[in-house]
DNA sequence: TAAGATTATGGGTAGTTGTGGGTAATTTCC
DNA sequence: GGAAATTACCCACAACTACCCATAATCTTA
């Protein structure tokens, strides 16, 4: 079945081999569109773990950045910041991407992997770090959720 | 893998040699497209770094200078300070760009250089000075930069 | 269930990249 | 005009990376 273009959901756990390369699950590389050209763009993501845009997706997010004058501080600031950490990376052959030591040394990663869908990304975490944030997730605001509810239908 | 013309991201670590010189990381000069002559524009950034522009992208800038009235002081003064410290570099068959002494010293480069992509240009830093910029930044106000997250981000 | 296809993981190799230094051409300055 | 300093161009080596192949594990299908 051929779910919807550039939209990945599911979580995977692989592992990191010796020279920073993990495996992008099968089922993501399926779903992406032609014009991806077989690449993704890896960056920081707001939680210590790594996100993973196709290529197009970036695109967009590159086009906004573009926008920004430099004349102003904040602007510079948020453009370095986001750029800074940001790298495209074809898959190769066997379907994996390389990650950068930068990257690697952010979310804690060490031999194992675990990649999860986040509809137009995806995220790369040590499964450790995940558990650790997941059960303060479960503190979270219960009025945030209901704020929420508003906005998403489940 | 071609990716966007003249757009860079991500960060390197590279030397400045005894003779001023810097590389230019390979994968920027890839995406640079034919015109650009295989020159940058090295100038002044408005934080203590060097930018580097491509020479398309600076002609740009130079167009938009020129619209700028001389009856304005500001915009003498804004036009005099861009234009005072820019000069053109062109990298040799290594990839290097040379660097004028007057900009190493505003930007306080030693031994090391960390080129940084912004999208449209690079930024040369002393790695060092920039670690104390990153935790001024902490200070910025923080809800103006959590907006702009929102909306440049996907 | 068995055979074939696909997927995950490891490692080898050739080409590319980063860095140092050398030499010839050019510029500067007395 | 000629010596000294500066700049542009070239070569060489070490480290790294992208690309390729091999094998084991898993899934598919008849």
């Amino acid at each position: 079945m051929t779910l919807t273009n550039n939209t990945f959901t599911g979580e995977y756990a692989y592992s990191l081999d010796s020279k920073g390369r993990v495996n992008i699950p099968a089922k993501f590389r399926q779903v992406l569109s032609e014009d991806n050209e077989n690449t993704f763009v890896i960056a920081r993501g707001m939680d210590p773990c790594i996100w993973v845009y196709p290529l197009s997706q970036w695109k967009e997010i590159e086009t906004n950045l573009r926008s920004l004058s430099s004349l102003s501080k904040i602007h510079r600031t948020f453009v370095r910041n986001t750029a800074r950490y940001a790298s495209p990376s074809t898959y190769d052959k066997q379907g994996r991407i390389t990650l950068t030591p930068s990257l690697i040394e952010y979310a804690g990663l060490e031999k194992d992997a675990l990649i999860i869908g986040m509809v137009s990304k995806m995220e790369i975490w040590n499964p450790v770090q995940l558990d650790k944030i997941d059960n303060e997730t479960i503190k979270i605001d219960p009025a945030a959720y209901d704020e929420l509810a508003e906005k998403i239908i489940l």
